[in-house]
DNA sequence: ATTAAAGTATGACAAATATCATATTTTAAT
DNA sequence: ATTAAAATATGATATTTGTCATACTTTAAT
């Protein structure tokens, strides 16, 4: 069992306000896994007894629409925190969690976290900020999704995957979705993001390479979004 | 000055946590204010520097999109708070608040809220149980915007306003919405908002009388929201 | 009471987007 | 290496929704 005090990605989440102490005992009662990607951690409806904290890799939030169809409410990344509204709140979650890559995440049961909020204010304090953070952008996301087109979505999207997943030595975007996915994303049928995609490369917005998107005028798509 | 330890609305949030001696601390710096209909709370862009506990009327959370419309996040009724996200996360509002019906509201400091937030851990849970609904509804609207089509969201946003707000004697809603207002919460042109309700009068689902909206059909607008 | 302004309503049309069909390419399995 | 399945791409078309114009109605101010 790995500790979780040489853990780094403990440092970007609420965990970074426990103590020696308390890392230690996290330490002893967490479970860590290894999800593959396309397997979930866990789907609309279940309980999740716990937070999941990641350690590698990025995972999908979603939720099945009357439709059929999958609408990604958020992409998580390593050192962000997974399941905390559904323990939280004691309900079901809302939404499925798979993963997008090979994902090494850890589990800390509802007892251990409910204690580290009733001796540690600070962290009670960092999961409150960052649950309000993920409602105001929660909120946010609706009024683009009321109120922008879906060219104008597409274009945000593309920036905010460069902007917080990166791109690789050629320039693509690290985070590879399918057009599926990205669709899902974006709230709109898949054949219309490929077709935006295709109208975007042939302007020279971006340049597509099969799987791989990069983006070439960051200035018009972020004119483009708003 | 009123005391809040005699006020009913307490009850209905967070604030029940507290006892008899926070409350009366709290009766002290409270300031309370009386809100005519239209006058705003708060603007986007504004920082909250406290909670507003409201005790009588329905106010609007907005929020100005690029294309000049006010989309509607979220309608707050009595017993509930306010501007709690902007105060936790020490970051001007995303929203604007906005009164729909002549409103009393009460204003409470942060230093007083995070006094409270130290001591009574029972009312940290309570506001981080509040923000974690507020999420899961959030989220949630956001795949109705996506993923619903225009008639499905008025039928569920009506749907909502009855049963939120409930209706008067005559059946209409009671709570009154102009209909930019009903377009700025479904998200539409309020032309294209003014055609369904028509539509869905003439279809019987639901009578117009004016501003007098009541709802004929439940069952049928629950099919048709899904 | 009269008038102006705001809100509501509807038609005509344009633009955005979804759906269905089908072709092509890529990926994965044998 | 071959094949089947999945993913991507694109055209044709239908549907949904937005925009603009205009008329009617209600509300509020003088």
């Amino acid at each position: 069992m790995s500790k979780c005090e040489q853990c780094i990605v403990r440092e970007f989440s609420s965990l970074k306000a426990l103590n020696k102490e308390e890392l230690l005992k996290m330490a002893n009662c967490k479970t860590s896994y290894t999800i593959k990607k396309g397997e979930s951690i866990f789907e609309e409806g279940e309980s999740v007894n716990g937070i999941y904290c990641i350690k590698d890799g990025v995972c999908k939030l979603s939720k099945l629409s009357a439709n059929g169809k999958d609408q990604i409410v958020k992409l998580v990344k390593p050192g962000e925190l997974l399941g905390q509204r559904s323990m939280i709140s004691d309900e079901p979650t809302n939404l499925s969690a798979v993963a997008l890559e090979d994902m090494e995440v850890c589990f800390i049961p509802k007892s251990e976290v409910l204690g580290f909020f009733n001796n540690n204010n600070q962290f009670s304090m960092n999961v409150m900020k960052t649950i309000c953070g993920d409602l105001k952008e929660s909120d946010d996301h609706m009024v683009s999704m009321a109120q922008k087109t879906v060219k104008e979505r597409l274009a945000e999207t593309l920036l905010y995957l460069e902007d917080t997943f990166g791109k690789n030595e050629d320039g693509s975007l690290h985070i590879q979705l399918s057009r599926e996915e990205l669709a899902g994303m974006i709230g709109t049928a898949t054949e219309s993001c490929i077709r935006l995609l295709s109208e975007f490369n042939k302007n020279g917005l971006i340049d597509i390479n099969g799987k791989r998107i990069s983006i070439i005028e960051k200035n018009k798509l972020k004119r483009m979004a708003e």
